[in-house]
DNA sequence: GATGAAACGATCAACAT
DNA sequence: ATGTTGATCGTTTCATC
């Protein structure tokens, strides 16, 4: 299933990553190789869906992003269905950026960005109207610290 | 200092985050305008810095990094050098990828991407002795039912 | 893995509105 | 001031060795 991912690979990747902008020819000699393999192999791995997404990642304060909440929920359903309406409401919310299901005490974790606290709370009405919690945190973020979604490549 | 950005600055911003691989051409097309002045209003949303890195997103499960926490820290040190030490730690950390200080109970959240539990193990000792922390708690991912860097940019 | 050719895109200057 | 055109240059893509 998964495609062999070499050291070369994983050099490639890693400079992908730091920058997407760059020319073949620069990331060929930073990974020490030249631009046709480099190529092939950048194409293997947009095949293999190794590589997704190409983004520019913008300022959310420069747009008008103030406020940023994680948002802890526990909930009491645990069916399918109730999953499912659940899984779809968080997909379809822009204005969450990240949603896991977690092990243990506590159900979900969201990160939520958004205009303003009033905007927040015109999100949470929203989402607690569409599906039942039990429980629900919210953790206003005062200062974002690092954000970043690159992985450690050097292995 | 903030520039005024205006609505096509908006959609250019939005295609760009949505596929930055795309070309200037297909940019303009999408925003109703032509090249050179989308490649003028890039060039200065760039410099005003509303425009950050430009990356490719990797599937970190393909990667080998099959655990991800999200960890809640409370602490009793609120002196500045104590504080300095900390953030220092977190961003020299690559298995870091956000970190949030916040208002309320929980002083920071962070979300931690890595191999296996082990190596958050290996993380979690390597952090508590650098810094003094009063009280860790980690929640496990189970599932990432979504993750975006993208901004709800359509007003 | 290297070479090179053809298609394509970015960049910028000169011009037009 | 802002949009348009086109010339030039660099880059990607791919066939061939």
């Amino acid at each position: 299933m998964t495609a062999r991912i070499d050291v070369t690979d994983r050099k490639i990747l890693a400079e992908l990553q730091r920058d997407a902008g760059q020319s073949l020819d620069e990331i060929a000699r930073q990974v020490g190789s030249s631009k046709t393999p480099v190529w092939n192999r950048i194409r293997k791995l947009r095949e293999a869906g190794v590589i997704g997404q190409q983004t520019m990642v913008l300022d959310a304060e420069a747009l008008g992003f103030e406020a940023c909440f994680f948002v802890l929920i526990r909930t009491s359903e645990h069916e399918a269905d109730w999953q499912a309406k659940f899984l779809k409401a968080l997909r379809d919310r822009p204005e969450v950026q990240e949603a896991h299901r977690l092990a243990g005490d506590i159900d979900y974790i969201l990160k939520v960005r958004v205009q303003n606290a009033r905007a927040y709370d015109v999100f949470y009405q929203a989402l607690i109207s569409e599906v039942k919690v039990h429980n629900v945190t919210a953790l206003l973020s005062m200062e974002e610290i690092k954000s970043t979604t690159m992985l450690p490549l050097e292995s």
